[in-house]
DNA sequence: CTAGTTCTGCGTATGGTCTACGCATAACAG
DNA sequence: CTGTTATGCGTAGACCATACGCAGAACTAG
């Protein structure tokens, strides 16, 4: 009931500690029929063919053949089995960066790759995350980014706070770009419909007196057009690296 | 079934419509015994007691005294109800910028303002959005925004860009100290003692050899100190608007 | 004043969710 | 062979959102 605090350090979810390869199977009783990773798999399939909703322990089971309450032998809640999916869910990181890249190149491809990966499936984005990144590859993935800022004059907290600050505007774009995606079909409108739609609506709502900037907005047309979504994003992006690079310069000098 | 096309424009939900005052009361049929507004409001008031995860149609009704399916004659489901519980939730929008203030100082009373708002309402951060804010006062944190930037060199496409981003960042950013509570509230831990057991956790699951770069940030003691939570904000907000004001002297020069 | 219409309140019922618990059985240790 | 321990999984409980339909209230038209 208390929290554990002997000398094993804070707890952690039994399938997390598998993930890390800790653990040994206990030598008594029957065979295992299934395994965490088949497990976490067959989820990661139901969530890649109709989103996190569908992704229930009974569709799961099903997906495998095997009842319900079998999962729990192997996954202690749902809340665990979906962390195990944002970690295969991810997939392996991008690897460290080039030789030849420097930090703003680096740091652009290790978006870029987190960017990739959220478009395709944005299902990850859906999953309540519940606390810092404790799973083999998200810590890999923070590995990567560490590296990417290794020759620079920053200091260690520094680049972990740049890191945050990255990943998280990574992610948010896409929960934009995927929230349009979503209304999109849940309207049964076409996507690139959607953000003219949008500003009509908008157009229609508002008093021009009483929102004067968001109307100039409406009339310059931006609402109106269907922008690249990867312009959006390398636009972003580029404002926080001007922002990094101008703090690496007033370090270095 | 189909998507609604004719002149009226976009669909959109009935209880929207009321917030925006449009909509007249049929005059037949006995009076509503309750109101939209009054069903927000015990909404809000569970949500800011027990946690979003509290608010269900049944705990709002018992709230109000009212039977469960009574509800859905004012809300046509509960993500219509999500969706005007974020809008009084936010409540109205700071104000436009002071005259003296700069687009700087604007954007950081902006940002603050939001970043208040989301400390208080944590449960914001947990509501599904669905699509772009499309509600009053939604828009006029919007408004607010873009005054903000009204006598810069940005083109109107930029100037939503910049908010959009800036936005995310306060979003973000509270939902990984939010995350940090609730996770140490959940684990009966205290919460300064959260960051310090994290960084624990990590050392013993990393192999140096395999995570050199997570390893120094370790040996730093960079997770193990509790750091003000503001002063994190603090630096990512510095960084995006150090970025912001490279464009502007681009655009300016 | 009456009849018709339309809206409100809400009870019932359906189908979904997670998961606590307990039992039968299988596999190993001694 | 016996005891111990793990597995597979059925049952059941406690929630959840919400579709549907009915009784009655409040208005309008005649």
């Amino acid at each position: 009931m208390a929290a554990k605090t002997d000398g094993s350090g804070p707890v952690i979810p039994a399938a997390i500690e598998s993930a890390w390869g800790l653990r040994e199977r206990p030598p008594k009783g029957p065979r295992p029929g299934m395994s965490v990773p088949a497990i976490v798999d067959a989820a990661v399939r139901v969530a890649d063919a109709d989103g996190l909703a569908a992704v229930s322990m009974s569709r799961v089971a099903k997906e495998l053949g095997a009842a319900t309450m079998a999962l729990y032998r192997y996954v202690g809640s749902k809340d665990e089995l979906l962390m195990l999916m944002v970690d295969t869910g991810y997939g392996p990181s991008p690897g460290p960066p080039a030789p030849e890249d420097d930090w703003r190149a680096g740091l652009t491809r290790w978006a870029w790759a987190e960017h990739k990966v959220l478009r395709q499936r944005s299902w990850l984005l859906h999953v309540p995350i519940s606390g810092p990144p404790i799973t083999p590859q998200q810590l890999g993935w923070m590995e990567d980014g560490l590296r990417c800022l290794d020759g620079t004059t920053l200091g260690e907290g520094e680049k972990m706070s740049v890191l945050l600050l990255i990943t998280g505007y990574v992610r948010n774009e896409a929960t934009l770009t995927s929230q349009i995606a979503e209304g999109s079909r849940a309207a049964g409108v076409d996507p690139s419909e959607m953000m003219p739609a949008y500003g009509r609506l908008v157009a229609r709502l508002i008093d021009p007196a009483r929102f004067p900037a968001l109307h100039r907005v409406l009339s310059a047309g931006v609402l109106y057009q269907d922008d690249d979504p990867d312009d959006e994003f390398v636009f972003g992006l580029d404002r926080i690296l001007d922002g990094v690079e101008a703090l690496i310069q007033r370090r270095a000098g």
